[in-house]
DNA sequence: GGTGTGTGGTAGC
DNA sequence: ATCGCTACCACACACC
């Protein structure tokens, strides 16, 4: 759900009287405070200092250059000629580069604070950011402070909530090895004891951790596990339980279709960007279906043919089976089954269902099939996924009809699959195009054609437009595309955000917000972030546990790192926490069900599991034990933070497009005002003291009162008043 | 105005 | 009528 700003607890940037700019208005607060510490001085301790403040700071920036400035010093936040000390506490990346060559010594907030105590400037070598010390003798002070921090002492091991953990979680009943590693698991949680806990040497964990990982032969054959005092954990081996899960393949495959495009660089022609913009959009129809009955016997394909299938990790279809299904063929979706739903209501549905099995070795061969069709087409691909991708056409077709006929067909040929293909002149007309052919399908949009036909789908027909969006959009009066193309777009960024509300608008007329990115054959693809998460069949009750799964998914991602040869700068780690008043049922066996969720990040130079306590630290401190019951789950993200990290972007810039833009907005507004629709009574409206609630109620009214009739229609509407929490506290307020 | 950090939504099968 | 894995985007807010 979008949280809106409320206009109440946000309080505006105080403004220079003088309509200065925020900058200026600095500066003079800054010069003035100098001034007035100057006039309390009481010695001359920093006279001949220019100290830089950086970052955050314990004691506080503040204090610090109050400390700085009554004791003669002078204290500048950004770097200038003339500085003399730089003290800062956590270097982001790209500071630690920037500061490890200039040769002004970067110190700890605590060299002042010893300077004034002894009232003397002392050596600054005590006080040298460790981080940068690191750099110089090789990590070893590193290492020491890592294993000198305590557990945080608000943990504590409390009731455990055995109901809840006890539940059994099935992975893959055919897996035995899953089976006997999970009942391993229930007894492990069963004899745990809090004195147990206790004795726990973190030091010696890691340190046989660091000792199996350097052997390298499997950087996730975590032995510490057998030599550590309290076996706990070996049941979750992260990399084993991604080898079966479909999430995690669908992932890497994205990442393989992009290598594989880099290394098999696209033979085409060049488009011509002169041209008329043409962009084609290609996806294999239900890929798993797909594929998983390609690699069947000739004598099962014709078995199968014409009925239902669907793609399903279990074929157990017992009452308690919450087994999703992955994808369903079209047969299939005419009894109304659905991907995601669970296999159990599906056979309801429709008894003569056929499952078939995953095959991640298959679908990764097929993948790369489709795409070595793909490369002579057009120099410029850009990846969707294992089973889609947008090429760039313009200026390189002559009859569409036949080219989509005979890529089809030669696709068919090579891999024996079905695609759908869409042309249009943006990504998203190609895009819509696609959708609405499937499956088997080919259709070209025009921009004209494009508006209409997609008019009176539900706005969640929109890429970029889930559950929670759509949601959002009713509750304002916006339930098809059609509603989208005449919304009035200051209330949408309103809603939404100012661009996202723009791109959203965009994508109601055709335009796009994705940014065509062809692959660049020969250079190396750098993600900016890589992530190594496991959210299922994860039950973890303990602080040990929780602290050796963290160290897990932290070797999974360091080995990521190193295989994909990049960097990172920051680790980024996500907890969910069973929320307070969850509903058991709602996790589904071995899911996590409803959660709170917590991150924490921290910069990062070096080595990513070095980082596990400082990782640890900031969210533990946010947990108790007490509030972990039972099933805890654990996202590890590593991120390379990427060189310009805003940017303004999508808004409509181009003349045509604008000039449409404006068009329907004057269109809609002068419609309004013709109608006499506002029949309500809402001169209550101009009762709501805050000017900001007040316009946005206006808005979100006047559209409401389109749709409904009158405002009495607009009151008794249920979503209106209960879905959106916004509007329940603005209805709240005046009625 | 800029940076750092935390939150949340979406797509793909 | 819900969860899962990864990469990315947009945004709020704190702090300077």
């Amino acid at each position: 759900m979008y949280r809106i700003k409320a206009a109440n607890t946000y309080e505006k940037r105080p403004e220079d009287p003088r309509g200065n700019s925020y900058v200026d208005y600095r500066h003079k607060k800054q010069d003035k405070l100098d001034e007035q510490l100057n006039q309390q001085k009481i010695d001359d301790l920093f006279v001949d200092c220019v100290i830089m403040l950086n970052g955050r700071l314990e004691p506080s920036a503040n204090y610090l250059r109050q400390l700085i400035g009554t004791h003669g010093g002078k204290v500048v936040f950004q770097y200038m000629p003339g500085v003399t000390h730089i003290i800062c506490q956590n270097l982001s990346a790209s500071k630690f580069i920037q500061y490890s060559k200039k040769t002004i010594p970067v110190l700890l907030p605590k060299y002042i604070l010893s300077c004034v105590e002894h009232k003397t400037l002392l050596d600054t070598t005590e006080f040298i950011l460790p981080q940068l010390l690191l750099e110089q003798t090789q990590q070893t002070q590193q290492t020491q402070q890592t294993q000198a921090q305590e557990p945080s002492p608000e943990f504590r091991m409390s009731q455990i909530n055995f109901n809840y953990v006890v539940e059994p979680v099935v992975l893959d009943p055919d897996s035995e090895r899953i089976q006997q590693k999970l009942q391993n698991l229930e007894q492990q949680i069963k004899i745990y004891q809090l004195n147990e806990i206790a004795q726990i040497d973190y030091g010696e964990v890691i340190q046989n951790v660091q000792n199996t990982d350097s052997q390298k032969s499997s950087p996730t054959q975590l032995q510490y596990i057998q030599n550590s005092p309290v076996k706990t954990h070996d049941k979750i081996n992260v990399r084993e339980y991604h080898e079966q899960s479909r999430l995690h393949h669908l992932s890497q495959w994205k990442v393989e279709a992009q290598q594989f495009l880099i290394q098999n660089p696209p033979q085409g022609p060049k488009p011509n960007d002169t041209a008329a913009p043409l962009f084609m959009h290609i996806d294999i129809d239900c890929f798993f279906v797909q594929a998983s009955y390609s690699a069947l016997s000739a004598q099962q394909q014709l078995l199968y043919q014409s009925l239902p299938l669907c793609v399903c990790s279990s074929s157990n279809t017992g009452q308690n089976s919450t087994a999703d299904i992955a994808s369903c063929n079209y047969v299939a979706r005419s009894y109304g089954i659905r991907n995601g739903m669970w296999l159990r209501t599906a056979q309801e549905k429709c008894k003569e269902l056929v499952i078939l099995k995953y095959d991640f070795q298959v679908y990764s061969e097929q993948s790369k099939r489709f795409y070595q069709n793909l490369l002579d087409i057009s120099s410029q691909i850009m990846p969707v996924s294992c089973d889609e991708c947008y090429i760039k056409l313009s200026g390189l077709i002559s009859n569409k009809e036949e080219f989509m006929t005979e890529l089809k067909a030669k696709i068919k040929r090579s891999t024996g699959l079905i695609t759908s293909i869409g042309l249009g002149s943006s990504l998203i007309q190609a895009r819509i195009a696609t959708k609405l052919g499937k499956p088997n399908g080919q259709i070209h949009i025009g921009k004209e054609q494009f508006i209409e036909l997609i008019k009176h789908k539900t706005v969640d027909f929109l890429p970029g437009i889930g559950q929670e969006t759509a949601t959002v959009m009713n509750s304002i009066g916006i339930y098809s595309v059609g509603d989208l193309q005449h919304a009035q777009l200051n209330l949408l960024q309103q809603t939404f955000g100012e661009i996202k509300g723009q791109q959203l608008f965009n994508s109601s007329l055709g335009i796009d917000s994705l940014v065509f990115k062809p692959i660049q054959g020969g250079q190396q693809q750098k993600s900016k972030q890589l992530q190594v998460s496991q959210n299922f069949g994860v039950r973890l009750t303990t602080l040990l546990q929780l602290k050796q799964f963290i160290y897990n998914l932290l070797v999974e991602l360091q080995a990521k790192q190193k295989e994909r040869n990049q960097q990172i700068n920051r680790i980024i780690l996500h907890l969910n926490v069973v929320a307070k008043n969850a509903n058991p049922q709602w996790a589904k066996n071995g899911g996590c069900g409803q959660c709170e969720k917590t991150t924490s990040s921290c910069s990062i130079q070096g080595e990513v599991t070095e980082y596990y306590e400082q990782i640890l630290e900031p969210i533990l401190s946010q947990f108790r034990v007490e509030d972990v019951r039972g099933a805890d789950i654990v996202g590890v993200c590593g991120e390379q933070q990427p060189e310009i990290i805003r940017n303004k972007t999508n808004k409509i810039n181009d003349r045509t497009s604008l000039n449409q833009f404006k068009e329907l907005l004057n269109n809609f507004q002068e419609q309004q005002q013709n109608t006499n629709l506002i029949t309500g009574d809402i001169s209550q409206i101009d009762q709501i003291q805050d000017e900001n609630v007040r316009e946005k109620v206006k808005q979100v009214i006047g559209l409401q009162i389109i749709k409904r009739g009158n405002l009495d229609d607009v009151l008794k509407y249920d979503d209106f008043q209960q879905k959106n929490y916004y509007m329940q506290q603005m209805w709240g307020e005046f009625l």
